[in-house]
DNA sequence: CGTAAATTATGACTAACAGTCACTATTCTA
DNA sequence: TAGAATAGTGACTGTTAGTCATAATTTACG
């Protein structure tokens, strides 16, 4: 009996098309300022319908969410795979992420969005909410994976601790591509830049000098730790 | 003739009291639960009034981020009086913004807040919003100054460019203040942590392996550069 | 088949809230 | 003290998230 099977699937399909939809509608304008109504028009759905997929409009944004740190996971996972040395494996993780970035910057806000303090005393207690957690800690955990592996290999200088470096490098990359990211959104309003630089430069040199400092041969040659090239006017 | 000038000075004081009812308001709840007419019950007007003040309930938000800001610019202003050397000084401001978030975090979560995609969308006529950008400005020119003072007295590597260098202090320990801060919250809902380690002192660590790396010694003598004593296990 | 039961979908309705505006109260001017 | 200007009010409006009684469709089974 493959009927509850194949509901099961249509279930599935009927849930991503009304994702589908509320992408379309919430990208194209804003959380905030996109209505259910809109949403359920566009899924040529029901209002009523939506909430038999979604407990609230938050729920679905967290849907939204969890799509895209699905989609960095995946490409975290493909690097993980590619056996490259700790250090690159490092290196790589942090391109990826900014690469994701400018690819989903909509998937991107919507992570930020979904971090904010007021979002998350809202969503607590929701399942999504446990299951983008989770993509979250499975992402570090790519992070810890990395520095063990260069822990192991020797790419990595041996004094770290995996767990608070993952942390570290994870929080202050994602801070960095949040006011790039930010800094894009405030050219299209026309805003002067606070700070005349090449933000594109700035973040991969962060992501540069971060990593040389991590490499066992900066523990004697320490000009690869700020890396000249990086810093110096061109 | 003085009674403009009182005027003026009334209004300014009834400005301040509509805001102190708000921070009551929505710090002791959020600001998405918060309602215009409960401010304006706490504050002992009609809700009227607070539109005479503020144009949108937005607004009045970011007059609260605004006096988070200028708390943080003074505190600030007062580190770069202190006639320090400046490599000391990003230590200070470092030490300092961590120490501004763990004594504000309601100003911090609000300037997060004021910061999302959604939220800049909305507000970048307003004028408050222009006025908080340029108390950011401000922000971060400090920093440049900390770093000029730096290479001034040599004590930071003459190889870096402020501007670039500003940013990436700024934002990347914005992103580890940020990770620390959601962290807190979620002990509040009992949320087990993601990875075990005292969040703490890794924003304490984060800062001092950032700015071990810009001082001249790491140059010849590497070890400072990811400071043993931060990251092997004590 | 046909019909009862279960599942899925609907959209009119409700409650709540941001923001408005015609009106009232207070303060200033001369 | 009139009347002009400024400050304050709160009932009202429009909008929207979320609900629920009802309807349509699909499955189960005699």
């Amino acid at each position: 009996m493959g009927i509850p099977e194949r509901k099961e699937r249509e279930k599935e399909i009927r849930r991503n098309m009304i994702i589908d939809a509320a992408e379309r509608v919430i990208f194209a304008n804003r959380i905030d300022t996109s209505t259910m109504d809109q949403i359920a028009e566009e899924a040529e759905l029901s209002k009523g319908t939506l909430y038999l997929y979604f407990k609230s409009k938050t729920d679905l944004y967290l849907a939204i969410q969890d799509r895209g740190m699905s989609i960095l996971a995946d490409k975290l996972a493909r690097v993980l795979g590619e056996k490259r040395n700790g250090i690159d494996l490092l290196k790589r993780f942090g391109e990826v992420y900014f690469d994701y970035a400018n690819q989903y910057p909509n998937y991107f806000n919507a992570e930020m969005f979904c971090r904010s303090h007021e979002f998350i005393e809202e969503v607590t207690a929701s399942e999504l909410f446990q299951c983008t957690r989770e993509k979250r800690i499975e992402i570090v955990s790519f992070l810890i994976r990395g520095i063990q592996i260069g822990l192991q290999d020797g790419s990595i200088r041996r004094d770290v601790k995996p767990e608070e470096l993952s942390l570290m490098l994870y929080a202050s990359l994602n801070g960095m591509i949040q006011v790039y990211m930010l800094r894009k959104q405030a050219e299209k309003h026309d805003l002067f830049p606070a700070v005349e630089v090449n933000l594109d430069n700035v973040v991969q040199d962060f992501i540069k000098i971060l990593l040389d400092g991590l490499s066992p041969k900066s523990m004697t040659d320490s000009q690869s730790v700020y890396a000249t090239q990086a810093l110096i006017p061109s």
